[in-house]
DNA sequence: CTTTGACTCTCCCCTAACCGGAGACCCTAA
DNA sequence: TTAGGGTCTCCGGTTAGGGGAGAGTCAAAG
């Protein structure tokens, strides 16, 4: 029978983890002394304290390793948690590996641009109710003489912030299918040119533009290349968000915050 | 001004999210009424949180993503950090991809043997005087008359766990350049054929074997096997530690406990 | 037999980035 | 004025242990 530090400088694990275990269950001693509650280990415990590590190293929770060792679990069982374990792991090792990729395009903007400019992040845009009409414009600044159309025909205690949705597979300089509105809060009624109708949740890659709309270019020029290097694609038509703008608009107006987002998929 | 929940909903980030960056001071709310404590946020204040979340995707911890916006960095540091991090998620990615690597070998061995055999794992063997004598032996089984006279010579208060090294850079199975003896606490006096040495700390990959000596093969070859397969490569000399036995040796006791250590280094 | 120094015990707090809930307070529209 | 939803702070929980305090224990030395 070894005390706790024996055991311990045995297996190279310290004393506050084999206690851990104890607590856990996993490990618990051979013996306890019940008056000065002394832990006692048995050399033959060792295989055990191995076999939790081997399963510690494989990345398995210690619950998990604790219903393997404890629980009479069947083989079937067990290669059931190892394939899940593998599915796990495959999924962690692609998404580390996308992060470097991400992190790796970064440095490079860096390097180049010796600072950080727009930023870019995946995030799940909820579903939502827009009110809008849908016209094919000569040019996008165009477009704003669609909002006051949208605004005179919904209550304005449901108008939400102003959209647009740029239609079109690419960019056009001209004749652009443009859907202008404003997010609703809830379903209003339509009424003439104005449609009311839900735009499903998706996944979009967004960046913020703070500043004029004359420099919205450069945040679409980031924003598609970061979707390009970051292994997504486009899967739906980009949507402006006018978060912040002022009447009547402008387009050197510094204070305006614009967000633009695209909806992705994973590139297989 | 915006009130959390609509912050909240704007930005897709949770409520809980927002007062937790709040009290971390990388995004205090544009402001905070100081009889009621209700938080105010401002939409310019979603870059910021946009800038915030792309770090956060990045891997940076909220300290250093307070760092890097709080306080005045330089594009040299910024840059510095960057690349720090990027080795950080390299180290990262290796782990986690060699991770996978096992627990891919493992379910191999699961799905073959349908069971858990000999499980191996890597750990540090400390640095471990040694009183031992070296002699080159017919066969393994002769090792055991190395004991005696290692055990006579030295104080019986001192003597450790039994312990055997095969000196041979491969497997034989004659004329064997065997080690034996015993670790001890301190440096004892060698004396005779008796060497008293320390043998310095190393990187092993340990298995144990519990049962008869005759089925140490097979811990062998699992341990030699998973080697390879994890990319380790053999930097030493084999040890056999004598956990469990008794006396007289037996080949076929089945409480016995033996670990078997291979000193390894990572292959390129 | 006692002392002494090393060892061990339990208990509590700490990690990172939040989430969940309790109880109290606040805001606004009907 | 009230009702219902929003918000506040505080407490506790999550993983796998680490650090330390204060009290008790063990074994060798005197």
């Amino acid at each position: 029978m070894l005390r706790i530090g024996d055991f311990s400088s045995l297996s190279q694990i310290s004393i506050k983890t084999l206690r851990h275990y104890d607590e856990q269950g996993l490990l618990p001693p051979a013996h306890v002394d019940s008056t000065t509650g002394y832990r006692y280990y048995a050399i033959s415990q060792l295989p055990r304290l191995h076999r939790i590590l081997a399963l510690r190293d494989l990345g398995f929770s210690l619950d998990q390793i604790g219903s393997i060792l404890n629980d009479g679990i069947t083989a079937e069982q067990l290669r059931g948690m190892f394939l899940l374990r593998q599915a796990e792991q495959q999924a962690r090792v692609e998404e580390e590996q996308s992060r470097l990729g991400r992190l790796h395009a970064r440095l490079g903007l860096i390097e180049r641009e010796n600072s950080m400019s727009n930023e870019v992040i995946i995030k799940q845009a909820p579903a939502q109710w827009i009110a809008s009409v849908r016209e094919t414009i000569p040019n996008y600044p165009s477009v704003g003489k669609l909002y006051g159309e949208v605004y005179a025909a919904i209550p304005a205690t449901s108008c939400g912030i102003g959209v647009a949705i740029w239609h079109d597979p690419d960019f056009r300089e001209q004749d652009v299918d443009a859907e202008a509105g404003f997010y609703v809060k809830d379903k209003v009624a339509a009424s003439g040119r104005v449609q009311v109708h839900e735009l499903p949740a998706v996944t979009v890659a967004s960046t913020m533009h703070h500043g004029a709309y004359k420099r919205l270019m450069e945040a679409y020029d980031t924003l598609l290349r970061w979707v390009g290097e970051s292994g997504y694609a486009k899967a739906g038509p980009i949507r402006e968000l006018y978060l912040q703008i002022s009447m009547p608009v402008r387009q050197d107006d510094e204070s305006y915050i614009t967000e633009i987002q695209l909806p992705v998929v994973k590139a297989a």
